[in-house]
RNA sequence: GGGCGUGUAGCUCAGCGGUAGAGCAACGGUUUUACACACCGUAGGUCGGGGGUUCGAGACCCUCCGCGCCCA
């Protein structure tokens, strides 16, 4: 950090202008080192921030805008205030939405099976037909497009003015991360945090991939109650509803709530399932709802999540006949020994559960089975939140890390980890909270897709080839990162891949959250850069959105608990979400997004910025462009009352010096100012950018429209109406303000502020020290002086307006009443009030209010 | 269905126990060498509805309604 630079003469342009501001300042920032990290800064001389890395596989827009907006308010406070700012920025550039942007764009297709092509190169129109290249190359142009993307990402953000310090950039796929989150897996394994598991997967067919239950998202559907007849044994039908009729060759039980007087008489006996007469037991389980369709529910091999419930509590057995493709598997149930039972499964085999649906209720009404018409009804079904098609159910084998999900006492810590941490806004921390109480099993992390971080473990095979599950072969820690599908494990060769006696490797790639929850062990130097981390973690600031405070958040507290036993960082700070002017959330699917690059060009930075920095922390905010105009208003404004300010020194250094304030009014002005630094300063500790902006803009909005045409006269004093000591004090008053002003408006808008600060002073305001109260000596005098004169003149204007005269319109004589105190304090600052309205005579009347009688002079011939 | 947030001037929002505010838009006016991409002024609100607490409620409590997000 500089020492607080001297004043100079100030240069000044004749017409200043905020165009091309940005790329001025930029090219200067980026030359002078402005915003590195300075290495040498102790832990508590730090503020570190692990700021989102943005998904790198297709377009920044509004949000982006709006949240680094705040972040970056923050980080500038920081450092004004005195901190080494640690503020690196990375991409997140694995998982499906770059597979998906590969494959559009290159018209390619991922095929693990064929071999790596070294001279492929992909055509420079994606063709028809999407060609099929093996994973190695599918990953190369992964990298190849993601690079791409993270260029034009990282200039959108320079235009914006994020004081970032691109120098340390990283990204999710690099050697770091993978090395990083292979090492953090390696390590929940050891301690039993990780393990495999075959267990009931949320599945989606289109995608054939493991879903988690964070990336869930419940859809309203249409769907059908289908009234179908269980055979009792006295041979009488029960009657159950179900959406899914295709599974009743899944059936595995009946269930009704044990309170539930139609059905207590039947448990503990078994029915028949219609078309396929198998027979089931009928149990009682008290998250059966009586209310729902006919009371009693079939439980299948799965059908939804609490069958999967069901089947974990009342310890059923499994009858899978979905496959991961979404279709029937072919195969012959030997749960199925009615031979017109077999036949109507086979029918099924390869279809989809629509069109099984469909098969099976044409087998019912032949059967004579359908009771009634299927009855129309709308029901939520869980989706991957990326997917279109519903989810399925199946059993696979899987990794797993704890979270809680199935473990009190982890769940507890990290309860007391969520009470530890300082939420702004506060109340987003019941989020948090609600979220680990609804969690209904620990973290799956396998993903079955090809770009991002593989699983690194191997699998010996035994005599017959078959995986030897519970024996994983590990990688050395030091050989990190590894890919194991092209990788050895030690005291295997390569040609044992596959053979029996030799080895596989895990097929998978971890889910995106189990790289992403480590970025702030990675941005640190976890385990590579040991004076790093001894400087910057934990960190001081997560910044993020509340939508994924389930994903980004909750894993990344789970991570830094289970590795670092503590909390990532001390603060989070949320934001909110862009809102289109019909209040709804914007995204690109509903096609309402706007691009962010020609809003900077259109609107300028600044005004972009103050625009974001208005929205109160967390909360949803219309997007806006009337509130960039204002910011782009005041940007301008700043630039203007800047070259007034400076102006009034001439060639003269220009003087701050706060023993020179002498004048009641300037000491009022600089009280006013001394509040102000003290609110605006309090509000950028708790992270309340907007309210800083707020004070500030209110403040500079009255010292422009009222002190400064207060001031004027005595400041230019071009007469030698006053003594140079008066003159003096509102020159050093408009200047100790300046200074004050642009260092409070430096984090919301940096072009405007820099700009006009390089006018007068040396080196960057971002560099700058935050104003302190210290600055302003014993200059602040008593706050009601300029209230009450600007009460006076505004008067005056009102006066002239009403009459329809020029502000410049001569006054011959003005009454000015008021109370004696009022007239006390109007009276110390007379020279001004006549000045600013051209006033030639003021009488004084006592009255109960302030008030201002005008006799405007008649217009000189 | 549950949780959280939100509802204040035509619009975007601030105010969160002490006489209803700002900006934009509207209307009227003004070119005073910082600023016409400006400035000045005027008008505009039973603070979502209903109860309650209080000397006093936009603010606190209860309840209902609208909107948003998250979770069932």
């Amino acid at each position: 950090m500089s020492p607080q630079s001297q004043p100079r003469p100030a240069t000044l342009p004749e017409k200043p202008s905020i165009d091309g501001i940005e790329s001025r300042w930029n090219a200067v920032w980026e030359t002078q080192g402005t915003y590195a990290f300075d290495r040498t800064a102790t832990r508590e001389q730090v503020f570190s921030i692990d700021t989102p890395p943005p998904t790198a596989s297709g377009s920044l827009h509004v949000g982006h805008v709006f949240s680094y907006t705040h972040t970056d308010t923050v980080a500038r406070y920081q450092r004004m205030a005195g901190k080494a700012v640690f503020y690196p920025m990375g991409w997140d550039d694995n998982g499906l939405p770059t597979e998906r942007r590969v494959q559009n764009y290159f018209g390619v297709r991922c095929d693990p099976s064929l071999p790596y092509d070294p001279d492929f190169t992909p055509p420079a129109e994606p063709g028809k037909d999407q060609i099929a290249i093996s994973r190695q190359n599918f990953v190369e142009l992964c990298v190849k497009l993601t690079h791409e993307d993270e260029q034009v990402f990282e200039s959108l953000f320079r235009t914006l003015g994020l004081s970032v310090d691109w120098s340390m950039t990283y990204q999710t796929i690099g050697d770091d991360a993978r090395a990083a989150s292979q090492r953090a897996f390696l390590r929940n394994l050891s301690r039993g945090q990780a393990y495999m598991r075959e267990a009931p997967t949320l599945w989606d067919v289109t995608f054939r991939t493991a879903v988690a239950q964070a990336e869930l998202e419940d859809r309203e559907r249409p769907g059908a109650y289908h009234r179908i007849p269980f055979a009792k044994p006295d041979g009488t039908p029960l009657l159950i509803e179900t959406t899914r009729p295709e599974l009743i060759p899944a059936c595995v039980a009946l269930v009704a709530h044990p309170d539930d007087e139609r059905y207590k008489p039947l448990f503990g006996t078994t029915v028949s399932s219609p078309l396929f007469s198998v027979e089931v037991p009928v149990l009682a389980h008290h998250l059966a709802d009586p209310e729902k369709g006919s009371g009693i529910a079939m439980i299948c091999t799965f059908g939804d999540t609490t069958d999967v419930t069901w089947w974990r509590e009342l310890q059923l057995e499994t009858r899978p006949i979905m496959g991961f493709d979404g279709r029937i598997i072919d195969q012959s149930p030997e749960w199925i020994t009615d031979v017109a039972g077999q036949a109507i499964y086979a029918s099924l085999v390869g279809a989809t559960s629509h069109t099984a649906r469909e098969r099976i209720v044409a087998a019912l009404v032949e059967n004579g089975l359908l009771d009634g018409e299927p009855r129309a009804i709308t029901h939520s079904v869980k989706f991957f939140e990326k997917g279109d098609k519903p989810l399925e159910i199946v059993t696979t084998r899987q990794w797993y890390i704890t979270n809680g999900g199935r473990d009190a006492d982890l769940r507890e810590e990290l309860l007391a980890r969520g009470s530890e941490l300082q939420w702004h806004p506060a109340h987003m921390r019941v989020r948090f909270e609600h979220w680990i109480n609804g969690l209904a099993g620990d973290w799956l992390v396998s993903r079955q897709r090809f770009f991002g971080v593989p699983i690194p473990v191997w699998y010996p095979l035994d005599a017959n080839g078959e995986p030897v599950w519970d024996q994983p072969l590990l990688p050395a820690e030091a050989d990190l990162p590894v890919d194991p599908a092209s990788a050895c494990p030690a005291g295997y060769s390569p040609e044992q891949r596959g053979a029996a006696g030799g080895f596989m490797g895990d097929p998978d790639v971890m889910d995106t959250w189990a790289t992403s929850s480590l970025t702030p062990q990675l941005v640190s130097g976890w385990e590579r850069d040991e004076d790093l981390w001894s400087r910057v973690f934990p960190m001081d600031l997560r910044p993020q959105g509340h939508d994924i405070i389930r994903t980004w958040l909750f894993s990344s507290v789970v991570r830094a608990h289970l590795e670092n036993n503590t909390l990532p960082w001390k603060h989070a700070a949320i934001s909110g979400w862009i809102l289109d002017p019909d209040r709804k959330k914007m995204s690109k699917s509903k096609g309402n997004v706007v691009t962010p690059l020609g809003l900077l060009e259109e609107h300028g930075s600044d005004a972009v910025r103050y625009w974001s920095a208005s929205a109160r922390p967390g909360t949803d905010t219309a997007f806006d462009t009337g509130q960039m105009k204002i910011g782009r208003r005041l940007a301008t404004k700043v630039l203007n009352a800047s070259k007034f300010a400076l102006g009034v020194f001439g060639d003269a250094p220009v003087i701050t010096d706060a023993a020179l304030i002498t004048n009641p009014l300037d000491r009022s002005v600089i009280a006013q100012l001394s509040t102000l630094i003290t609110e605006a300063t309090a509000a950028f500790e708790s992270f309340d950018y907007a309210r800083s902006l707020e004070l500030s803009e209110r403040f500079f909005w009255a010292f422009c429209d009222d002190y400064i045409e207060l001031a004027k006269e005595r400041a230019y004093n071009r007469s030698g109406a006053v003594s140079d000591a008066e003159s003096d004090s509102a020159r050093a008053t408009l200047a100790l303000s300046l200074s004050v002003l642009l260092r409070l408006f430096a984090p919301i808008m940096p072009f405007v502020t820099e700009e006009v600060w390089s006018w007068w002073r040396e080196g960057s305001v971002h560099l700058s020290l935050w104003p302190t109260v210290a600055e302003l000596g014993d200059a602040a005098g008593d706050a009601a002086v300029f209230p009450i004169a600007a009460d006076a003149i505004a008067l005056v204007r009102k006066a002239k307006s009403e009459k329809q005269v020029s502000m410049g319109a001569e006054i011959s004589a003005a009454t000015v009443s008021g109370t004696d105190a009022q007239i006390s304090l109007l009276k110390a600052v007379e020279f001004d009030l006549r000045s600013a309205g051209r006033i030639a005579e003021i009488s004084w009347t006592s009255s109960v209010a302030l008030g201002v009688e005008a006799v405007i002079a008649p217009v000189a011939e």
